[in-house]
DNA sequence: TGCAATCTATCTAGTAGTAGGTCTGAATGA
DNA sequence: TCATTCAGACCTACTACTAGATAGATTGCA
């Protein structure tokens, strides 16, 4: 076997979160997509809310390294926040929406540990862009008057924002404002 | 009765997409909120769908009502913003996130009419920011090298993307992100 | 080493409950 | 009188989840 059964049940699972958000998909279309019976399914995850929890979890671990790496480069502002949009930008072409986004669409639906975690993975990576702005900041490489904990924010809002919106609308609209945001970031 | 039936299912069905998702309610719940049985609620809507496309089509007269009030004022660009912001954070209030950005964060498993009326609701609402961008820059009251369009782009996958994620974190990340956003717009 | 015990990962077949949707007919009110 | 509005009973398909069993691999130990 290539993969382990549990890590090709997250990759399906996130994929169908990442499109069609967590009530948009049911234990039989992971069974279809992997090959094993949907009780299979129950014996590596209990319920739909473990195998959330899981796949958020991951995911976090994933974008952290992800983000950590580009940021720790030493690389000026503009081509790290390039490189950040990129990695959105990549799962815009995979046809997906980050998986923050896929789950805050419907947060009130969300079990109570998934939302838990889902504040996390928002949290962790708002951190991360944070630590990115403040070093900035320090470089000289932030506008002046901008302080690094609103622009933190404002660009995971805008990443997020501007990648969901896109796959409802059209990349363009992804694109252009991410371009516009780091031209008002850099001095 | 105060309002008819089928205003008071779109207001409920409106409620319970702005707080779940499309596939996080079901015709049980609406028939519980409102009052009658499930099956008399296909004498109003024969589908899901048709109430869906009903709920999207209304959201974006009310949207685009508001805005366009919004930006026919004579008030100064950074008033504008600021009230247009007011909009998005009374739906957080209301412990709401906006139908579209409810709606895309499961994109995939829409019926189709419905992705269609979403992204008609997305492209409206831009283009109302575009024609406010457009008269603030021949008023001087855009920031130099700002064009209009990204400009209108940004600020729609902004306030969406904040209003979302603020939901599934907290509400400062919203005000301080759409502060921040406000300043780097004006002059 | 041989063999029994146990574990892993899966199956088939089922549960109760819910989904959206249909049909028929009874009130209701202009 | 007659269209509007709703309810009740129902349907089929699907939901997450469970029970019980099985084939094969791994382990403990006499």
């Amino acid at each position: 076997m290539a993969t382990d059964t549990k890590t090709r049940l997250l990759d399906a699972a996130q994929r169908l979160v990442q499109t069609r958000g967590f009530e948009g998909f049911s234990f039989h279309d992971l069974s279809a997509e992997i090959g094993i019976s949907t009780a299979s399914i129950h014996y590596h995850f209990p319920t739909k809310r473990d195998l959330a929890v899981a796949l958020v979890k991951r995911y976090r671990d994933f974008l952290h390294t992800a983000v950590e790496q580009v940021i720790s480069s030493p690389a000026p502002l503009a081509a790290k926040l390039q490189q950040v949009t990129g990695l959105y930008e990549s799962t815009y072409d995979a046809g997906r929406i980050c998986v923050s986004g896929a789950l805050a669409g419907g947060v009130e639906s969300l079990p109570t540990e998934v939302k838990k975690e889902l504040k996390a993975l928002i949290d962790d990576c708002v951190a991360s862009l944070l630590r990115l702005f403040k070093r900035a900041q320090r470089a000289g490489e932030l506008r002046a008057g901008l302080d690094p904990e609103s622009c933190a924010r404002l660009w995971y809002c805008t990443l997020q924002g501007s990648l969901t919106v896109a796959r409802a609308s059209d990349k363009k609209i992804f694109t252009q404002s991410l371009r516009a945001l780091a031209a008002l970031t850099c001095p």
